[in-house]
RNA sequence: GUCGCUAUAGCUCAGCUGGAUAGAGCGACCGCCUCCUAAGCGGUAGGCCGGAGGUUCAAAUCCUCUUAGCGACGCCA
């Protein structure tokens, strides 16, 4: 469906062609002054120049022309140059009418592409703490957007399950269990099917073995020499590797469920081990890569480079991949599963050089195919200090906790407001909590640090996720209300009131700019533009419910048009909420 | 050192391709629940848009310089 100021600035364009002006300067826009009217138009004073005459009198011409116009209620030039506009109410009800039926609430969009989307990046065997956090819960909006605008989008979580790490664990195992026949290389017999370990062992054994791994320069050695077996398939490790990635993928699965995070791919970097010999042997062949200081490097430095770009390392002195080597795999996987037409990586913007180097390197190879490279940095989690997020003891904060802490504030708040039972209040504290954490993140330009504080999201008052949440379950409220009077606003044909009180012509106005808004929200990848327009759309609606009694409108046709645009104005808060990977409840 | 990012109200942040008096929220202060959920609504106070130049009829927005903070700069991920 056009978008309400395209369907204007065709109004006006004609009216500046019929003028004499040359169309480009017709661009009406939303007003920067409401107080004055709720569009405007600032051709003139940009034409002006070229025409060589007053702002004033060109505007004037325009607004004589586009005068008459049903589209219209009044168009006015004022003082320098300006043109002033107020929509005309059947214009704005029916364009909204329009919107209503759609599918898509009036956004257009053609898109075909494939699109890989890799975020998340866990790491097996270790807990999701917040810094997985803004990457989770980006990349699921970017998913969701990309999906929403047509695109065939896969979300692949790009698992951490390859390196040094799992060597640490096996080594700290050997030194826990010795006894367990995956360390006796005499053992000859299938290996168990049960794991050795259950999830809560797995997850001191990490930690326990990493400190080691600072101190302990022996240890060290030995989980190196470890990864190298497992990584060269030697058997015990592989079973016990795979007993360790079951268990933890499970694990994994069920918190980013709880965060409404899916994935469509679990693939990680040991999917990708098959590949490395024969791409890296490519890269040589194609005389890609040099030796360099003991390790292969590829060259991916350019002519308009404004910095230096040091070279890519796709095998290390010893001989080992590195980062680099299972990335560059990973794109080879890709493309050759998928032909994907872009892949966006949503990663903390502190590895953008990384990334530049290996699409530079993956596009030198041709082992990109079709496939556009999209680095989409996210900034720190900082505490209210304005340093990264640590708890009071200084350590990193597992999500598990957080989102506890989270909930545990809701529920209190839900308990302190009315009476619902202990289940009720548990199951909504979940729904809320998980937007309060959403929004928070995704309200701040993904780009830039934000301050996570938790007491200010723990407040809910304002621009936060539950106050969008609250006006949901307030019209959810109404609407309910109104069936169990037996009502039906069907009655009426669906329509609109075409003869708006102040508050609901301005609710009307915030609903039209829906498909505006999420095309330039994708276009920009910029989860934070929706949750604006909510909070706008919110304040309009909140601001409308306090200037009528729906309930107790006697009018049956004006209570008709009034709920059919609570219809409309839930549908669109939902809709966003939805893009951005959270849910409303029925009440709270 | 080189390159990049950031700088807007006491705090946390918006500000779309330059446009009229720079906006929210929190915090402070003042109002509004016999009425569809007050997690709400209305109002007051609070800003040299880091600083200096420039382009333009018009600059928080574009350009240059400058200051401060953060980050990245070869075998970690």
């Amino acid at each position: 469906m056009k978008k309400l100021l395209d369907i204007m600035t065709d109004e006006f364009a004609k009216a500046f062609k019929e003028a004499g002006y040359d169309e480009k300067y017709a661009r009406v826009s939303v007003s920067n002054r409401p107080d004055l009217c709720e569009y405007q138009c600032n051709g003139a004073m940009a034409a002006a120049k070229e025409y060589k005459k007053a702002p004033f009198v060109i505007a004037e011409d325009i607004a004589e022309k586009i005068k008459g116009n049903f589209m219209f209620k009044s168009v006015e030039a004022v003082k320098p140059g300006f043109i002033n506009i107020i929509i005309s109410e059947d214009m704005i009800a029916g364009y909204i009418e329009k919107m209503a039926d759609d599918e898509k609430l009036g956004y257009e969009c053609d898109n075909q592409k494939t699109v890989i989307i890799d975020y998340g990046g866990p790491n097996v065997a270790k807990p999701l703490h917040v810094g997985h956090l803004r990457s989770a819960i980006i990349g699921e909006s970017l998913k969701r957007m990309f999906r929403f605008a047509g695109n065939k989008v896969i979300g692949d979580a790009h698992l951490g399950d390859w390196g040094l790490q799992m060597g640490l664990i096996i080594e700290q195992l050997h030194d826990n269990k010795p006894e367990l026949p995956y360390f006796d290389e005499a053992y000859a017999g299938e290996y168990p099917k049960e794991p050795p370990f259950t999830l809560s062992e797995l997850e001191q054994i990490y930690p326990e073995a990493s400190a080691r791994s600072k101190t302990d320069e022996e240890f060290k050695e030995r989980a190196q020499s470890a990864t190298f077996k497992l990584q060269k398939g030697y058997k015990p490790y592989r079973a016990l590797w795979q007993h360790i990635i079951n268990i933890s993928v499970e694990d994994l699965k069920k918190n980013y469920r709880n965060l409404n995070v899916e994935f469509d791919l679990w693939n990680g970097e040991s999917d990708v081990e098959e590949y490395i010999d024969d791409m890296v042997a490519d890269f040589e062949k194609k005389g890609l890569a040099h030796e360099s200081q003991g390790a292969l490097v590829v060259d991916v430095k350019e002519e308009t480079d404004t910095k230096e770009i040091p070279p890519c390392i796709i095998k290390k002195s010893d001989g080992a991949a590195l980062y680099a080597t299972t990335d560059l795999a990973t794109i080879l996987m890709r493309v050759k599963d998928y032909n994907p037409d872009q892949i966006i990586y949503v990663v903390d913007k502190r590895q953008e050089m990384h990334f530049v180097q290996v699409f530079r390197a993956a596009k030198k190879a041709g082992i990109s195919g079709n496939a556009q490279f999209t680095f989409q940095g996210f900034g720190t989690m900082n505490g209210k200090d304005g340093k990264p997020f640590k708890t009071i003891e200084g350590g990193v904060m597992r999500l598990k906790t957080l989102i506890s802490e989270i909930n545990g504030a809701v529920y209190n708040k839900i308990m302190d407001n009315r009476q619902a039972s202990e289940e009720e209040a548990e199951k909504i504290a979940k729904i809320v909590g998980l937007a309060a954490i959403k929004y928070g993140d995704l309200s701040n330009q993904a780009s830039k640090d934000y301050v996570f504080d938790i007491d200010r999201f723990t407040s809910f008052e304002g621009n936060t996720g539950p106050y969008i949440l609250y006006t949901i379950v307030r019209i959810k409220s109404i609407m309910e209300k109104y069936k169990e009077m037996g009502k039906d606003s069907g009655k009426f044909g669906g329509r609109l009131n075409h003869s708006q009180g102040e508050s609901e012509k301005q609710l009307m106005i915030e609903l039209s700019r829906f498909n505006d808004m999420m095309e330039g929200a994708y276009e920009e990848m910029a989860p934070h533009r929706i949750c604006a327009y909510i909070y706008d759309l919110s304040n309009a609606f909140n601001k409308f419910y306090h200037e009528n009694k729906i309930i107790a409108e006697e009018n049956e046709e004006k209570q008709a048009g009034y709920i059919r645009l609570l219809e409309v104005t839930r549908k669109t808060l939902e809709t966003s909420i939805d893009i951005l990977g959270f849910s409303a409840p029925d009440r709270m």
